[in-house]
Order: C-alpha cells, then sequence, then structure tokens
DNA sequence: CGCGTTTGACCGGCGC
DNA sequence: GCGCCGGTCAAACGCG
C-alpha cells in the first residue's frame, strides 16, 4: 500500500458551486480558485482497511446500466446531482477525466464519425462542417455520466460481463503505463471504458466507464461463464469476476456498497439530492437486484440499504 | 472468415 | 496562432 493512496483525491466538476460547501466528518472540499473545480480529499479505513474511493456518486450499477434513471438527474433541475458527471481521479500524471469524449451515447455517433470526417474532406461541404461543429458545441455541454473504480490487479483487463472491443492505446504522459479504450461491442450500445494503470501504484488497475449500456443482458461470448451469471431478467450487470489467469488472492479484493452519498457530505443528504424520491428510487433500485438473491454474496449485511458503489478495498 | 488488437494518423479542445 | 494532449479512427495485422 503506498502511501500516497493513504489520501485520496477527488476531483469533481460542479455546474453549481453552492453544493458541497458543507463538510465535516473527515472529508474536506476544497475549492479552487481559477475553475470551478473541487479538490475532495478524505482518509478513511474500514474494519483496518485502506479504503479507495472509487468516486462516484452514481452507482456502479447506475453508469453499468441503463436500468437507473439517471437521466433524471440530468434535466437541470439538480444542480448538485449533476456534479456526478466528469469526476476525475489523479491517480495518474494527468487526471482521468476529460471533458471532450461525450457524444458517443447519440445514435452510436461513434462508429460513423470516422466516415462523415472523411467525406466531408472529399466533398468539401462547408454548409454541413458548419453544422457538425455547431451540433458538437451544444452537444459539449452534455456530459456522459462516469464511473471511476479502482482494482488491484495484474490483469488490465477485468472480465465485468460485457464485451470490448479495443479501439485505440495512448501513451499516458509522465507515465510508463499506457491507458487503452474500449468500446461495448453490442451494437448501438455507447459505453465506452478506459483502463489504465496507477503510476503511483502499478499494481492498481483504473477502470473509468462512460455512459450507460443499453442493452439489458451483457452480449454472449464465446467460451466464457458470464451469461450463466446474468440471467436475461437481471437488471443488474455482473460485477467484475476474476479470471483465471488472475494471479492475486482473491482477498485482496472485496467490493462492498458504499454508504451511499452521505460520508461525502458529512451526512448532509440534501446537499447532493434535493429530491427524497432520488434516494427511494436508488433504494428501490437496490432492493430490486438484491430480490434477485444475486447480491447477498457480494454485499456484506453491514451496508443492507446502500446501493452498489463498488468500493474497492485493499488489505495488506 | 470473423472478430479483436495494434498503431500511426488525425482531430478538437485548451492553454499560452 | 501554435503546440500539447486526450480521444478516436481505420487500415493492417493476428488469432482461433
Amino acid at each position: 500500500m503506498s502511501e500516497e493512496f493513504n489520501r485520496f483525491y477527488y476531483h469533481q466538476t460542479f455546474t453549481d458551486d453552492d453544493q458541497l460547501r458543507n463538510t465535516s466528518g473527515g472529508a474536506a472540499i476544497f475549492p479552487h480558485s481559477g475553475d470551478n473545480t473541487f479538490t475532495f480529499s478524505t482518509d478513511s479505513s474500514v474494519n483496518g482497511l485502506q479504503m479507495f474511493d472509487p468516486t462516484s456518486y452514481v452507482t456502479f450499477t447506475d453508469f453499468l446500466h441503463g436500468s437507473a434513471d439517471y437521466n433524471s438527474f440530468k434535466d437541470g433541475e439538480n444542480p448538485a446531482v449533476e456534479a456526478v458527471y466528469g469526476g476525475e481521479i489523479p491517480a495518474t500524471p494527468n487526471s482521468l477525466g476529460s471533458s471532450s469524449a461525450s457524444e458517443a451515447a447519440e445514435d452510436n455517433e461513434y462508429l460513423n464519425k470516422g466516415k462523415k470526417k472523411k467525406k466531408m474532406a472529399e466533398d468539401g461541404e462547408e454548409s454541413s462542417k458548419k453544422e457538425v461543429k455547431a451540433k458538437k458545441k451544444k452537444e459539449k455541454k452534455q456530459r456522459e455520466p462516469r464511473f471511476v473504480f479502482m482494482t488491484k490487479s495484474e490483469v488490465d483487463h477485468l472480465d465485468d460481463g460485457y464485451r470490448w472491443r479495443k479501439y485505440g492505446q495512448k501513451a499516458v504522459k509522465n507515465s510508463p503505463y499506457p491507458r487503452s479504450y474500449y468500446r461495448c461491442t453490442t451494437e448501438k450500445c455507447p459505453v465506452k471504458k478506459r483502463l489504465e494503470r496507477s503510476f503511483i501504484d502499478p499494481s492498481i488497475v483504473i477502470t473509468t466507464y462512460e455512459g450507460q449500456h443499453n442493452h439489458n443482458e451483457p452480449a454472449a461470448r464465446r467460451g466464457d461463464m458470464a451469461g450463466m451469471f446474468a440471467p436475461p431478467s437481471m437488471l443488474v450487470p455482473p460485477l467484475p469476476q476474476l479470471q483465471e489467469n488472475q494471479s492475486f488472492p482473491p482477498e485482496l479484493l472485496v467490493q462492498i456498497p458504499h454508504q451511499h452519498l452521505y460520508s461525502y457530505n458529512g451526512g448532509s443528504t440534501s446537499n447532493l439530492y434535493h429530491q427524497p424520491q432520488t434516494l427511494i428510487q436508488h433504494q428501490q433500485q437496490f432492493h430490486q437486484f438484491t430480490d434477485h438473491g444475486l447480491l447477498q454474496d457480494i454485499i456484506p449485511p453491514a451496508f443492507p440499504n446502500s446501493s452498489i458503489e463498488t468500493f474497492t478495498f485493499f488489505s495488506n
């Protein structure tokens, strides 16, 4: 366990700077001057385990899956909740999050983007170019929700039950470890994820999900058992599963639900969720999939009412 | 042959 | 305007 990770910094972009000022209980939020970001810092431990904050107020399942009504958060009614979009962790020399990649959700645009570009270059259609530009400017404000979690693993690409196609790899500045870009291979599914190793602790894999799956069950794959763990009726994607070639002991990685939201703002839930229905929705979602009997083995009874937030714990 | 990866090129955003 | 950087594209390639 590296010392650096004992303190966890959470960068988050807020659209409403009135939010999250009221902090206590071991967490602090420092507004940055000159921009509208905050650094969230917390030292926490549970039962002697170092806790790594996945930095999202939206649950793992919310992000991975379309079952969560997160769109209702984005309609501007609740600026505080909007803060969950575009969270960043400076676990690599350059922060994970970038505000740019956000158009994928619309009409599977990513599949056509390249062709569009080429066609425009061929035709020289200035008008359409401007239209696209204007459209992009509009879209820029819409940010795909992101969910970040860290996993201690020697394997870069953890099996999360979905099929992914790698579409790029980039060197991370000031880091010896590259960042890989993946897309869900299911047709018209806009979900992307990035994988990279922490330059601070190379044993840690940082996974960033962006967008939500628009299909209920993970695509069937050849040669694995993912489908067996995810019946069609299951509204929640399987949590990352250990692969055969994953050599670290399973006890190193424990995923538990997070005491949703509360610890971040000193127990003042109203800062993050103005509307009580929102919390109720989350709890209903939780019960919805606990009813499937699929989570009991994963979620310790100590966290009966929280959504799966995929905290990753490390013990040393 | 189909599917997934690799990798150099390209693009847009952003800071200076 | 320029350069840097993150993200994406797509042809080439590898593999089962």
